[in-house]
DNA sequence: ATTTAATCTACTAAATCTATAGAATAAATA
DNA sequence: TATTTATTCTATAGATTTAGTAGATTAAAT
């Protein structure tokens, strides 16, 4: 399951996603908008800035806006930012690669570890295929 | 990412899995050779008893054994029972459905949703049609 | 009756998740 | 340059989940 924080991610992205210019918009105006606690917000706003998503000016006159084209904003991006791994075993991660100490077939082919792959592929193929315009 | 739970769970069925005969064998000595946490793996063994996936003896000549077939035992139903939904989103998940009060896209077609749900189907496809066999 | 081994009850420590408070910094403008 | 506006940084706190342990109880075999 997604954290709620990736949820708010995507509230948040897909709000300013809908902004009919890139003027920036409030902290506030998002959280009252999105209905979004607003302290907590700030931090994944922050966030979503660091990774280049986002620009902000401070100010009067300041917020957030879109930095990137939303059609560039993958929703596998969001989730490893904010969720973690999309993998659900850590060998099996693209981005967050662990070898298994103890893997359950000791012996080079894990059973389980092929099926996860599997599930990675098939999840990945969609998470990063799809942006943000296609959930605005 | 699958707990360690889980994780410990498949490593215990495929012990068990992969044992000659069906007879019991001690939480100890799964413990010892699977090098799981003996107390923790307790509560683990009883819990797949409670599914009616492993069996168990108590007295000398005790411990647990397989009760359903390896074939039978869906990768999909092991997950849930130890890391709850498979779903990345309350609102798609068959087996823990709860609507979202309040959904990135209110009137009725959810972007985000829709996506969602195609990482579920494609996820379920795997997990639900591997089992303890394919692992083994 | 004794031994063996699963089962049950009840914790505890650590990590993670969710969220908030308040001070510091940057930009605009009067 | 002082004031206002609004983001950014530091720091923390409560709740929940995860991982794991201790010890008493129950059931079965001999």
């Amino acid at each position: 399951m997604l954290s709620k924080k990736t949820r708010y991610a995507f509230q948040a992205l897909t709000y300013l996603g809908r902004q009919e210019d890139r003027k920036p918009v409030l902290i506030s105006r998002i959280a009252d908008d999105t209905r979004l606690p607003r302290k907590f917000l700030e931090t994944i706003l922050l966030d979503l800035k660091k990774m280049g998503i986002l620009n902000s000016k401070m100010g009067k006159g300041g917020g957030y806006y879109l930095r990137k084209e939303a059609e560039d904003i993958r929703l596998a991006e969001i989730i490893r930012m904010f969720n973690g791994p999309i993998a659900l075993l850590p060998c099996v991660s693209l981005n967050y690669y662990e070898a298994c100490e103890d893997c359950i077939n000791p012996d080079g082919k894990c059973g389980l570890k092929t099926v996860m792959e599997g599930v990675r592929d098939e999840t990945l193929k969609i998470l990063e295929n799809k942006s943000l315009v296609d959930i605005l």
